[in-house]
DNA sequence: GGTAGAACTGAATCACATC
DNA sequence: GGATGTGATTCAGTTCTAC
């Protein structure tokens, strides 16, 4: 776990055991362009945003840029940065799974320049998420707003993916029962949890709050899933990752901040397994043909269905089609035909007589999952 | 107060009484070209977002949400929504004083681009805001964060400006004298604030609500500033200024428009000098979520909850769901299901094991909120 | 007239498996 | 890969309707 690799020791195509739970040191750029297209299922980059550049940064044609305050060079520091951001931004996009997506997080001096960039190289914005901070650090000055949030972009790799993973039910079970919204409140990273030095000073300038990753990580991947983090620091994603149950890959360049990441991923145990269970809601679920609630004798041909209010009737029949009047077909299509909708769920829309009650066609769906489980197993 | 001025009618070296206080009708970079140059004090902007929606969003009970599929936020590609952008923006440039400043509102489809050129043109970023809406549009289909947020950017016209207006000390009064955040909270436009149109429908697609333009003005401007809205639509931005004793200058094509904002403002009776303080935000209820007390640390996943008679016991998930026997899902859907009740309040149902006691976990709740009700909820 | 419940609404980039 | 069919999904309000 959580070992560390020089980018000269991966082969050219270099297999998951190489790199998978271990801190590529190097290059963002260069170390993404080691690993295989299409092998993790989540970035997530709090990439630098100085804009004095601090000589990390260079043109495209490799030239050095000096960081100056004034006009021209201000908008030539620009460019630079702008040119730094499309370079691991497509290289971490190589790296992502068609269904994968990217987490971003800036504050108002880089975010734009990012964001425009996600943008431009074809990802395709989910949410921009804000994390509100609980405890910022104060305007000194008394010039401007306490800048008291920081803000998260979440993109997928593609335009059209519909398959990414958003553990919608779990979040929102976890939220008191209403769906989670894209403020988000926590804490900034302080305490304990905060790394020190030898001298007591803080390891990272700005290690991130583990609490902000696990709303993250918990989100948008699923056990056993793969999590990379080209600008890793102190390591907060392959902590949380591994709490978690996930796999991480680090890139970092900084020998100081690798030695404290391996240190703090090591202490780290992993959760148990029933306790990483994500809450997964009806879209999860085994489909069931409504036929198969005739084959199972727990309705039978004949039988007339009702929607809540008796408004509507049909009759069911030996071929798992319903019929009322001139509507025939299937459960959805006779529902929505009768309301004059183009769709409707006829699971939640037909009911049953029992004892003189209407029971909903859904309860027999869930009996019959029940059966087909234990044949099944 | 509020004429309308076609830009035919305003000559080239235009004075003031020629267009304060009115709205100029035609186009915006045409008509910010007719004024003259360093005459306003602050621009409030809120451009078309480009939202590029694709097919129609039906709500669960069926019915279709009524898109803003308006012509004027119809662009072919992000080329052209950057080429609109720098226009409007270098129009804008001009007219500012020196020490003026703007701010722009805008969603994740559009204030990336907004905000790099924003960097690009020369302002200087003071601060990105956060409207935080309490009552945002849900998440229909469940497949992203509830979108319960727009930015907004504010920024003064140079780097250098030093001298821009901000009224810290009126704003830190008017919040508990703590100083104000960069994330406010506001309902969205609705009710009686919310113009229609004769059919009694909504006036325009995206009215903006009265007391974010109060903040916005309370906040940047003095009392006899100039305050310009390019995109002056159903003219909150002058019925606020108006009561507020601010001049005002609306630029706007559509005569709906116009003519709504003209008998809107007219009504506008302007506030006393001495009661011109600053009105509030909403304060919300701290609501807490139980998977906060997961992030806070003060409950761990793999945590066993009891109730008070020790009858039901279930087991705390890393999602922020709990699960006892085959029932799994939030603390008051367990607990509902567990007694076969249709609801339950999780927070005094539940109880976790300390020192061979039991304690409710909503003390943990007590304790989570006294972190979060510094950041207002 | 008052109240309870139904209906409606808001800047929205809102499926997916199978054939 | 495109067409087709199944079936999953909402929060905080305000306004309207029925009684």
């Amino acid at each position: 776990m959580s070992a560390v690799r020089l980018l000269s020791q991966l082969s050219q195509a270099s297999q998951p055991s190489e790199w998978l739970d271990t801190i590529l040191k190097g290059d963002c750029v260069a170390a993404l362009e080691k690993l295989p297209a299409n092998s993790v299922d989540v970035i997530f980059a709090d990439p630098p945003y100085n804009l004095q550049l601090a000589g990390d940064l260079h043109r495209p044609d490799q030239s050095k840029v000096d960081a100056v305050d004034d006009h021209w060079d201000q908008f030539d520091s620009f460019a630079a940065y702008d040119a730094f951001t499309r370079a691991w931004l497509l290289a971490a996009r190589r790296v992502l799974k068609p269904n994968g997506t990217i987490w971003v997080i800036g504050s108002y001096h880089n975010i734009f320049r990012v964001g425009s960039m996600i943008q431009d190289l074809g990802f395709w914005i989910l949410n921009d998420i804000v994390w509100r901070k609980t405890n910022p650090m104060p305007n000194f000055r008394g010039r401007r707003f306490q800048n008291a949030h920081e803000t998260l972009i979440w993109a997928s790799r593609e335009s059209k993916a519909k398959a990414y993973t958003f553990n919608y039910e779990a979040l929102k079970a976890s939220n008191d029962d209403v769906q989670m919204r894209s403020d988000w409140l926590f804490p900034i990273c302080t305490g304990g949890e905060r790394l020190k030095d030898d001298q007591g000073n803080k390891l990272h300038p700005t290690q991130k709050p583990e609490a902000l990753l696990a709303r993250i990580i918990m989100s948008s991947t699923k056990p056993g899933d793969v999590i990379l983090d080209p600008f890793f620091g102190s390591g907060t994603t392959g902590a949380v990752a591994k709490r978690l149950g996930r796999h991480f890959v680090g890139i970092e360049r900084e020998q100081t901040y690798i030695d404290a990441a391996v240190e703090r991923i090591e202490a780290i145990r992993p959760l148990e397994r029933a306790d990483l269970t994500v809450l997964t809601g009806k879209r999860a679920e085994a489909r069931v043909a409504f036929v198969s609630l005739l084959d199972m004798n727990l309705l039978a041909p004949g039988t007339v269905l009702y929607d809540a209010k008796k408004r509507y009737k049909a009759k069911v029949r030996a071929d798992g089609t319903i019929v009322s009047g001139d509507f025939a077909g299937s459960i959805h299509r006779v529902g929505a035909l009768l309301q004059g909708f183009d769709t409707c769920n006829g699971w939640t829309f037909w009911h049953y007589e029992r004892n003189g009650g209407l029971n909903l066609i859904d309860e027999l769906r869930r009996i019959a999952r029940l059966g087909i489980e234990r044949a099944g197993a």
